[in-house]
RNA sequence: GGCCCUGUAGUGUAGUGGUUAACAUUUUGGCCUUUGGAGCCAGCGACAGCGGUUCGAAUCCGCUCAGGGCUGCCA
């Protein structure tokens, strides 16, 4: 792949490259992307499915899509479906090798039964208040519970009543036999099975106990023979307690490996605060432009290779870090340039009459479609006496450096004509119209006699343009690291222009043919595609980023500079 | 107070005992241009600190400092 390609190895991919030296795992290299079905995904989802997926790529090993559905509270058949179509969408496939941990629930408990008769296992009746108090603290260690020394046979018939319904939830859970001074709290007896009477998406009430993270990661893993199992930072602390279930087991054992999630400045990446988001109306569903869902960012018209590029570029580590959301846009406009079709289209229109053009005449004018691309060929344009132009190209009183329309100033439409604008119309000392001139030689865009114009500037005919709702995006947030401050509610820096609805705009005919997702370039703004709630009656756009805006920065250093002075 | 992890330009990464410390982004100039887009050229900007080992340290060792994680019957 291209553009996804990674340039220098970042720590796992030296981890693997070692392993395969030293013929670990025969040189195999089966990695898992294994999600939590209790949310959509993100682009620090994205961060991860580009890794696992990458990897199984690049060495021609594998790479599952598996389900964490061990817990049946939170879990929903409406997430799985939305991570099946987000995976898919992203460009990665995981053929036949869809699993869920849910299926591996009877070898899970066949585990457990060898453990308790191990004795490396024990059922307590200790209440999840006791468990707490009697697991110590960061710097005292815990003391054992009372029935931590009860007999195999005990533990056996007590796991197995557990499993049979016969205790309520929370009376009991199975713990596994560690050490309960141990410095790391995940190895101070940590819990292997509590009891749950709760119907799960997938096998409906057949359990009544369900394994824990721990307990469950690494079987996962070592059932479905996984060489590699890439994990977040968090579970360092994990680590210890994964290797020690395998081998207490005696099972095939894959190592875990940690990295560094993903931060994004401007927004928010935990499940938590997008779930709080979405339920609290403060957007409008998971997949919300202005959310860093795949979904949303889908909507928003980020194209996959884009998101693709974006995980390969950001790296792989261990240092928790925030990564500007400029490097986001950076990478969606690298992309997008070279792969969008080209239109005009005016967000906030400003009528513009030429004087000295035939009433009925309508002239196509040949229009480039992708100037990074010369396969994309051409299309006309009309082109009449009644143009739309945008409001901000034209300057009755421009200041220095401003090179659009002015009066008496000549200027080229693109693919036109150059225009010189002779008089302003205004009502209530608004302009609503302006009265031009073209120069009929300069058809197409240049002048004979050589003659150069400072700017070109995009239009739409008033007599075939499409009206449009146009829906501008810009950052979720006001402040760079919402979810960090202290002290306040992340959501007390929504940013209230987050999203501008332009409800008049003209666009030029050709984008009538386009259909919902599809995504295109509006000449000197920016990128956009067509939003689903588009029909016959209503062409509605979604702005993804704009382009860059040297104008607009030098606008801003004009505006600083008259402010000091 | 314990254990684990991590410190390289503003940001994200590379660098595995000898390099003018690299790349991308940001930013500042300039060139080019029928998108003030794209592209091209140049510039600014970093090894957390202190010791040690070594002919030589961003790299190895120690200490200090700083940041993150860990006390769910969540994942």
């Amino acid at each position: 792949m291209d553009s996804t390609s990674h340039l220098t190895k970042d720590f796992i991919r030296d981890i693997i490259d070692e392993d395969i030296k030293n013929n670990k795992y025969s040189g195999r290299v089966h990695t898992r992307f294994p999600p939590e079905p209790n949310g959509y995904l993100h682009i620090g989802h994205a961060k991860s499915i580009c890794l696992n997926f990458g990897i199984a790529e690049e060495y021609k090993g594998l790479c599952n899509l598996r389900f964490d559905d061990t817990n049946p509270s939170k879990e929903e058949q409406e997430y799985v479906r939305s991570i099946k179509e987000n995976v898919q969408w992203l460009g990665f496939n995981w053929e036949d090798r869809l699993y869920f941990a849910s299926d591996y629930f009877d070898q899970m408990y066949g585990y457990a039964l060898q453990l308790v008769k191990d004795g490396k296992a024990y059922v307590d009746d200790l209440s999840a208040k006791e468990i707490s108090e009697c697991r110590g603290t960061l710097t005292k260690p815990g003391v054992n519970s009372p029935y931590r020394d009860r007999s195999v046979e005990e533990n056996l018939d007590l796991f197995q009543r557990m499993k049979n319904g016969e205790f309520k939830d929370g009376e009991k859970v199975l713990r596994a036999k560690i050490d309960m001074a141990h410095p790391n709290f995940n190895m101070r007896d940590p819990i292997i099975y509590r009891i749950l009477h709760a119907t799960h998406h997938n096998t409906a009430d057949k359990w009544c106990i369900y394994p824990m993270y721990d307990w469950a990661h690494g079987l996962e893993d070592s059932i479905e023979n996984i060489t590699h199992s890439i994990c977040t930072l968090e579970f360092e602390n994990h680590r210890p307690l994964y290797d020690w279930f395998l081998d207490a087991l005696g099972v095939y054992h894959p190592q875990q490996i940690e990295f560094a999630r993903l931060n994004l400045t401007y927004t928010v990446m935990s499940k938590r605060m997008l779930l709080e988001l979405v339920e609290g109306g403060c957007v409008n569903g998971w997949d919300d432009p202005r959310l860093p869902t795949i979904s949303g960012m889908r909507k928003r018209g980020y194209s996959p290779s884009s998101i693709r590029a974006f995980c390969s570029r950001i790296g792989v580590a261990k240092v928790n870090s925030m990564v500007d959301f400029d490097f986001l846009e950076h990478c969606v406009r690298d992309d997008l340039n070279k792969t969008s079709p080209r239109f005009m289209g005016v967000l906030h229109p400003l009528k513009v009459v030429i004087e000295n053009y035939p009433e009925d005449k309508v002239d196509e004018m040949k229009a480039i479609n992708n100037p990074e691309d010369p396969d994309a060929g051409t299309r006309k344009v009309p082109f009449t006496k009644e143009l739309y132009i945008e409001q901000r190209d034209f300057m009755e009183d421009p200041p220095k450096k401003f090179y659009r329309l002015a009066p008496g100033r000549e200027i080229r439409f693109r693919y036109a004509y150059f225009v010189t604008c002779n008089e302003v119309i205004k009502k209530n000392n608004k302009i609503v119209e302006l009265r031009c001139t073209i120069d009929p030689a300069t058809r197409g865009g240049n002048a004979p006699d050589g003659r150069k114009v400072k700017s070109t500037i995009h239009w739409v005919s008033a007599a075939h343009a499409i009206d449009a709702e146009v829906r501008l995006y810009d950052r979720l947030f006001t402040v760079d690291n919402p979810a960090g401050q202290k002290d306040t509610d992340f959501k007390e820096f929504l940013n209230p222009d987050a999203l501008e609805v332009l409800k008049s705009c003209k666009v030029e005919p050709a984008l009538q043919k386009l259909k919902p997702f599809d995504r295109f370039q509006f000449e000197r703004i920016g990128y956009f595609c067509i939003d689903p709630d588009t029909n016959g009656e209503k062409l509605v756009i979604n702005r993804t980023v704009g382009l860059r805006d040297t104008w607009a920065k030098i606008q801003k250093k004009q505006q600083q500079t008259k402010k000091q002075n």
